[in-house]
RNA sequence: GGAUCGGUAGUUCAGUUGGUUAGAAUGCCGCCCUGUCACGGCGGAGGUCGCGGGUUCGAGUCCCGUCCGGUCCGCCA
């Protein structure tokens, strides 16, 4: 037996026994003719006392960073406690010790507060694993999962697992493909997700499925996405999406409950996609904070049924506002007095290309009832009043108004809100605000194709109101400048996003499961006949042999640790991630293969060169 | 595919207008130290300034190219 205890469990009440102790050397502290040594593993860290005689060992046999060491000895109250960590209280009174393993000096330091820079630490990932702050993610991630589990299990879910190895169907992301040995020139795909499998699993009858599991995407990545990544996944049948909100949301606060100790009692929001658009010009709101947008202007096919209050601003002779598509105005609260530099500064940040904006327009509504705006030339006071009254402002506030085309400033303006909700202090990492986001359409127009794009995924039913619209209309957009006016672009999907402090962390939708609305939209998609039976022939059978209705929900599983954890990157939360180039600098994956393995796969390289 | 920031000691970084031998902290090595827990004291070693080219009397510093990394846009049904 290699260890009595691990070094995170004794205290006082085990003094006086006899314990072996196992694990690595955090540190040496060498007092002449004494040495302490910190011995740490995962559960925590003890500290060895070498009295005179041992000390004396350590000569012939120096102890150094990170050896991997066994002690044993007799647990003994401390003279100076340590109330900073839990077996502070007592120490070991070394009387035995082996080096089991010797250890190079580590090229960082293994503490909280690592020298190591990121790279670094990616390329020696067994060692930062070896962190308490790397520990204590993982161990988030764990404990997320057994929530996840224990509560779909309760509600009857099973865990089927589905293939790795199936066909590409290059809609939407790009494939990893993998070549087949025993079929020459024939590749499969890993999956994007298990959609179809699970679907297939409902026709099977199998009716609460779920699994948390691995998903590929070839695209290119962020702080927040990783080429493979892991869902949970979750179908069920029989259910329509009130069914599935609810469930879903029991799992949410099923894991709040059980990782973060936290009762989420409150209501989860709901919003329509238009209305999250409308409000926040996004369709994942952070709805920790207001700071609404009010549209001062807008395309009227945008938002038919919205009120245009152009009249605000129109007239004035000012040409931003007059002949910008969309002006959009937020409130930051407290804002007004904001020096000159701080405007040029958000001014700035709103002309970076990533933002995009040429400019940014200011209120301030001072204390003193006032109004004083960088716009002053073409408005009265009473106009300046009148427009910070719509946004909503308060005396104090800042009303800050971005004018341009209508995408690019609704977008603009939803990042400027973020930016300055996370400046001003509103999204606090302790605090969750779950929202509904429902309502989307079905699909987007393809400028490139002049053609329809399934938004969510192909599998998605319309709104049962919607589903006469799609059958019966022509999706064939003969007017491209027109596709607004088109019946498809206002029909609907019975589809959820699941919204966590601005983070999607779940979508899915209530799927289709007839043949004929499966044809219909596969054909909306420009799918003719014979690409279907070819693509998802299968998908099409199984619907003729008595599928039910269902619908699913999937998990970003690394996000939502993320989030739980308080970090933007989802990378801190998987044991060995890849880098933002899809690299995994530890292994130096991806590389070249050998000569006689493309000569098995009959594969030949035609590398482009630059 | 594009934008942007960075690459200097094992590590994290500083390095002025282009000018003597490129610094600091930490880590590492040696000596001293019986109550430390970020131990302390003294001493020491440690550099292809990412790589290639150019400008210059002289380049870590300026220019061009290239590689690598971070962040973002496009992309991610």
């Amino acid at each position: 037996m290699y260890r009595t205890h691990t070094n995170g469990e004794l205290r006082l009440s085990h003094a006086g026994q006899t314990v072996t102790l196992a694990g690595w050397v955090q540190t040496v502290r060498k007092f002449g003719s004494i040495t302490f040594v910190d011995l740490r593993d995962r559960y925590g860290i003890t500290q060895l006392l070498f009295g005179e005689e041992l000390n004396k060992e350590l000569e012939s046999q120096p102890l150094g960073r990170e050896f991997v060491i066994q002690v044993s000895g007799a647990v003994s109250e401390r003279t100076n406690k340590n109330p900073n960590i839990p077996t502070g209280d007592i120490e070991i009174l070394v009387s035995n010790f082996t080096i089991l393993n010797k250890s190079a000096v580590p090229p960082f330091t293994i503490q909280d507060d690592t020298d190591g820079g990121d790279d670094l630490r990616m390329k020696y990932r067994y060692l930062d694993l070896r962190r308490n702050a790397v520990r204590k993610n993982l161990e988030l991630r764990y404990a997320v999962n057994r929530a996840a589990r224990n509560y779909l299990h309760n509600q009857g879910f099973m865990d089927i697992e589905t293939p790795f190895l199936i066909k590409s169907t290059p809609e939407g992301a790009r494939d990893f493909v993998v070549p087949s040995r025993m079929n020459p020139g024939q590749f499969y795909a890993l999956p994007q997700s298990p959609q179809t499998f699970k679907q297939l699993l409902m026709v099977s009858g199998y009716d609460r499925y779920y699994q948390i599991v691995k998903c590929f995407r070839d695209e290119d990545l962020r702080a927040d996405r990783q080429p493979e990544f892991t869902q949970i996944d979750c179908e069920m049948a029989f259910v329509e999406q009130e069914d599935i909100l609810n469930m879903f949301e029991g799992l949410v606060k099923t894991i709040f409950k059980d990782v973060k100790h936290i009762d989420y009692t409150e209501t989860v929001q709901r919003m329509t996609w238009e209305e999250a658009m409308w409000t926040y010009g996004n369709d994942k709101p952070d709805i920790r904070f207001g700071m609404q947008l009010c549209n001062l202007k807008f395309p009227g096919h945008t938002f038919p049924g919205r009120k245009n209050i152009a009249e605000l601003i129109n007239g004035a002779d000012f040409k931003v506002f007059d002949e910008a598509e969309t002006v959009i105005a937020i409130a930051a609260p407290g804002c007004s007095e904001y020096t000159r530099k701080q405007t040029d500064e958000l001014t700035e940040w709103v002309k970076r290309p990533q933002i995009g904006m040429k400019g940014l327009v200011f209120i301030k509504c001072n204390a003193d009832g006032s109004f004083k705006s960088s716009a002053d030339k073409f408005y009265s006071e009473e106009k300046l009043k009148a427009i910070a009254e719509a946004t909503g402002a308060k005396a104090g506030d800042l009303v800050l108004i971005l004018a341009g085309a209508e995408e690019r400033t609704r977008k603009a303006t939803s990042e400027l809100r973020l930016e300055l909700g996370k400046r001003l202090g509103f999204r606090k990492d302790d605090e969750f605000k779950l929202l509904w986001v429902l309502d989307f359409p079905l699909f987007e127009y393809d400028e490139e194709g002049n053609r329809w794009v399934a938004r969510h995924h192909p599998f998605t039913s319309p709104k049962p109101s919607d589903i006469d619209t799609m059958i019966s209309n022509d999706p064939s957009i003969p007017n491209a400048a027109e596709y607004l006016k088109h019946p498809y672009a206002g029909i609907r999907a019975n589809a959820y996003d699941m919204v966590l402090n601005g983070n999607e962390i779940g979508g899915g939708s209530i799927r289709i499961y007839q043949r004929e609305l499966q044809e219909k939209m596969f054909a909306a998609l420009g799918m003719d006949e014979e690409e279907q039976q070819h693509k998802f022939g299968f998908l099409l059978g199984a619907f003729e042999y008595g599928a039910p209705p269902h619908g699913g929900i999937a998990f970003g599983f690394d996000r939502l640790c993320s989030i739980l954890g308080g970090s933007e990157s989802i990378r801190d939360f998987i044991a060995f991630p890849k880098n933002n180039s899809g690299r995994d600098v530890m292994l130096d994956a991806p590389a070249a293969i050998d000569n006689k393995q493309f000569d098995e796969l009959q594969i030949r390289l035609d590398l482009k060169g630059e």
